[in-house]
DNA sequence: ACCGTACGTTTACGACGTATATGTACACTT
DNA sequence: AAGTGTACATATACGTCGTAAACGTACGGT
């Protein structure tokens, strides 16, 4: 905070004083999230704080108090703002006919959504999934909805398509936050092995590892996530056909 | 701080002062995880401070510095302590012959290791996995190995084992988060819907997830963990063999 | 008897989340 | 046109946090 503190003498020209809403308009929850999701998506979940939001709203934190209850509800308006990035894109394509395909398709857009938001994606684990099923955002609720209503068109009993839903979605969060940061230790070093920091690493007790790390360090990217899905579905297709 | 703050006239029976190596005993790095993995258990991961760590041990927190090199290190060690426990619980038990029987012992008791620190189990998310590979702590990169190993008895080629090694841990974990916290809101409600804050849900408009709901917020448990696992082993040794 | 070093404390600083109280401007009434 | 309630943002303050830097004390080796 420089000097200009609004002295008595004050007003100086452009300084805020209370009541003056801000000389960037108004608030609103969707300014607020926006804004949160830029400052994580450029420095990280640890950048996040009321202050600084605020700081790159032109407002003090105290005004974010309006728009979100507390710093945790703002961390679930994160989550909110992903699901509903993903209900966007899933509505810009068509959906597709058969029930495997469109599952593929909310999984591929899922994936990119948070390829798109990296810093952010850890927050489906630790905010998300420890709120009740109830309580999650109406958009995480419609993603769920969604899911179960293709998986609906597999032909499954009940217990076989929670079981399925469960799978579905687990295997898609292990997957992206696995393959989401790369696992590479230094990616401008040209020799694998030391790009890999794998002179760190006690090859001699961990062979299996080191001969499969260089493959393990590329990520499995979308197809990956693919295969692996279709594994799913087979297993819990057959299982019940 | 009560009042007795080593005053010169000082020295009350137990005070302790700069050099008295505290009253319990040294300091080491397995006291201070075991002390912050108690306190994690006990009060959830926002309670964990270096402060109140110190102060569970008897100690400054800036005594912890030696054995962690800051909060992040620590968090780390959190990780850390639970593969270790892990690595406990395999050795506990005979290894199983088959592979796939193999693979399945290792992610129960993955499975039970996270349940008996559900409030630590998102490091696995947000630290573990923001490591790169090879810095990741030696009980994990064992792990690795572990799963790796066993993975090679199933006759798969190098890239059909690290897909499939990527879909075993990403499963594994995606489960284990999903499941860990029950998806309840009020467990002492005797009616199901509310139980379940069901009645905060606009049902008309997600009538799928309002049928599933009660499926769902029953635990899968061990068991469908287990189904998961074998769908993803089914998948991937089909299209090899 | 001396000293280096291992171990813990003290003190201090800036950032954080947020409770509480305060101020201002605008939309309404009348 | 004057008055008033309320929505919106600020101001101030408190306790807690992570950690840098300097300091003290005890102990093993000489």
């Amino acid at each position: 905070m420089p000097i200009e503190k609004d002295s008595p003498q004050g007003r100086r020209a452009p300084a805020r004083r209370a009541g003056d809403h801000g000389r960037y308009g108004r608030l609103s929850r969707e300014r607020v999230l926006a804004t949160a999701l830029r400052l994580v998506d450029r420095e990280g979940l640890s950048a996040l704080s009321m202050r600084r939001t605020g700081a790159e709203l032109g407002v003090e934190a105290m005004a974010l108090y309006r728009y979100a209850a507390g710093k945790d509800a703002l961390l679930d308006g994160l989550v909110e703002a992903l699901y509903a990035e993903l209900e966007e894109r899933l509505a810009a394509s068509p959906e597709s006919p058969g029930w495997r395909d469109e599952l593929h398709r909310i999984a591929a857009e899922t994936y990119a959504v948070a390829l798109a938001h990296p810093n952010v994606a850890p927050l489906l684990a630790t905010r998300m999934l420890a709120v009740p099923l109830a309580r999650r955002p109406l958009a995480v609720l419609r993603d769920h909805e969604r899911v179960l209503t293709v998986l609906g068109r597999a032909g499954l009993d009940e217990e076989t398509t929670v079981m399925a839903f469960r799978a579905v979605t687990g295997w898609l969060l292990g997957y992206v936050l696995g393959d989401l940061r790369a696992m590479v230790d230094n990616p401008d070093e040209p020799d694998p092995a030391f790009r890999l920091g794998l002179h760190r690493m006690p090859a001699r007790e961990l062979p299996r590892l080191r001969d499969a790390a260089p493959t393990l360090a590329r990520h499995g990217g979308p197809a990956g996530l693919a295969a692996g899905l279709d594994a799913l579905l087979d297993g819990f297709t057959r299982g019940a056909a």
